[in-house]
RNA sequence: GGCUAGGUGGCAGAGUGGUUAUGCAGCGGCCUGCAAAGCCGUGGACGCCGGUUCGAUUCCGACCCUAGCCUCCA
């Protein structure tokens, strides 16, 4: 069995084979760090995230997740809060990786940041102009799209179109409306860089072809990002990528994750909908999230409700409690392998909702078994399986013992449990309901089995 | 208006030219002092209209509806 991806250039499910046997080059259109990332931010980050880690059981990966750090939005953050703007990037840098990490997000192989590499930009615009792709105007250099005939092969678009459709003022000096900036002139207010054409600061996309060009070569396999980059951003990379390597062409696969949606409507500041994962951690596990996210597959659309996080904790919780009690060796798990079933969905253009009924199904076996060694096993396949998704992270108990903002403490539990426990002895059930009920006021939920009672807190 | 995706049971959400998705919720049973968890069983679905076919939710066409892109945006 192959690897099979959606490809949106070829607009269909294709096998996939690297160009090097056994290594393979993915790159994600990172952050811009102008401010905390939202879900909708997270969710390429999670997606791809998970390639990675199907990619590395078979291949030599290396994942680039760029950084942009020079941008307008960056500028004008500076502006309004009156802070430098390596303050805000190194700020928003930090708290993009720490809330990602929470999600399960493993770094990337490398992490390029556009402001170090101004240089192999201004190389890539100068090789452009030379090969009669890009020309200057008025301080600027432009791409001239008129020169790329297979302009819009990605997006499906051709340029007729487009212009008859479009809605934008051209600027004077542009040769045609679609031609869009590589590098443009800065203020000395605004952070620049001197260059043949003065002092300036790079246009955004030339900062991922040339990135991508320095850390993975002319030609990758991946480039994945979120699905409104297509047009024009991933379209414009592979205009200037393939113009500034002679026709190579730049990446042999494009993926593209679907738009998230909260409450059925788009997430946008004017509706003040924008929901940051740095808040959301604060009172939902980083599994809930991770696992909401790829509860749909990711080239669907996908609502966020406090449903959904619900329908994710509620799963998660089904999957902690076939392995809570069971003590499975590290080694064990080491040895162990997610079925096959459910590599096969992931592999399978990341069928993630697949791959998750294969797990329910491993969940169901565990429940049913009996012997101890069985039971043992088929606990180290569900820490397998955890590890590749990123999930199952944590001490079940620790998972069902929740926050304790209900004020009470495991030790008191534990307390009332024996006191319940002593109470069922003596077969007085209304002293023992009436420890259960109290806790279950307070969120608690007891559970007798064979070996015991233990507790949960449900949200 | 153009381009690209979709419309599946109470909800979320895969998949398939004829046979169980899965999870949650419901119903019946087992287990339990009673519960909970778990297990077993069970009802309920493929936007609308045509076409191809022995047979279509699955293929083809029209229609309706939704979303994204066409402008910064994951």
């Amino acid at each position: 069995m192959t690897i099979t991806l959606h490809d949106t250039r070829r607009g269909r499910k294709v096998p996939f084979e690297p160009l090097k046997p056994g290594e393979v080059t993915m790159y994600l259109c990172g952050p811009t760090v102008y401010n905390y990332a939202h879900i909708g931010n997270a969710r390429p980050a999670v997606v791809f995230d998970l390639l990675a880690r199907v990619l590395r059981r078979r291949y030599t990966l290396t994942f680039a997740r760029n950084i942009t750090d020079v941008d307008d939005k960056i500028n004008q953050a500076s502006i309004e809060t009156g802070k430098p703007i390596a303050e805000i990037t190194a700020r928003f840098i930090d708290a993009y990786n720490a809330d990602m990490g929470v999600l399960g997000v493993e770094p990337p192989s490398v992490e390029p940041r556009a402001t170090e590499h101004i240089a192999e930009m201004i190389a890539m615009i100068e090789t452009l102009i030379d090969n009669g792709c890009a020309y200057e105007a008025e301080g600027h250099v432009l791409f001239d799209v008129g020169s790329h005939p297979d302009y819009g092969a990605l997006s499906k678009r051709n340029l007729r179109e487009m212009i008859a459709g479009s809605r934008v003022e051209v600027a004077p000096y542009k040769k045609a409306a679609h031609d869009f900036v590589l590098w443009k002139p800065s203020t000395p207010e605004l952070p620049g860089w001197d260059s043949p054409w003065g002092r300036g600061r790079p246009g955004w996309h030339i900062e991922c072809s040339a990135m991508a060009g320095k850390h993975l070569g002319e030609t990758i396999d991946i480039h994945a990002g979120g699905q409104d980059l297509v047009f024009p951003h991933h379209e414009n990379e592979m205009a200037q990528s393939t113009c500034a390597h002679g026709g190579a062409p730049f990446a042999r696969y494009w993926l593209h994750n679907g738009f998230l949606s909260i409450n059925h409507e788009k997430m946008s500041k004017s509706l003040g909908n924008v929901l940051l994962v740095h808040d959301l951690i604060e009172t939902v596990p980083g599994e809930v999230i991770r696992l909401a996210l790829l509860s749909a597959h990711y080239r669907q659309p996908l609502d966020w409700s406090d449903e959904t996080l619900d329908a994710a904790r509620r799963m998660l919780d089904r999957l902690y409690g076939a392995v809570r009690g069971i003590d499975v060796p590290r080694a064990a798990i080491e040895k162990a392998e997610p079925p096959a079933t459910l590599v096969a969905a992931l592999e399978d253009d990341l069928n993630t909702p697949k791959a998750m009924a294969e797990f329910f199904a491993v969940a169901r076996e565990l429940n049913k078994a009996k012997d101890p060694a069985e039971r043992q096993r088929l606990a180290a396949v569900m820490y397998a399986s955890g590890e590749l998704m990123g999930f199952l992270g944590e001490d079940p108990d620790a998972w069902f013992a929740g926050d304790g903002a209900d004020g009470y403490s495991p030790e008191a539990i534990e307390t009332l449990l024996e006191e319940r426990q002593a109470a069922r002895a003596d077969r007085d059930f209304s002293r023992a309901d009436a420890i259960r009920d109290e806790l279950a006021a307070a969120g608690i939920v007891i559970e007798d089995g064979p070996e015991g009672t233990s507790w949960r807190r449900s949200a």
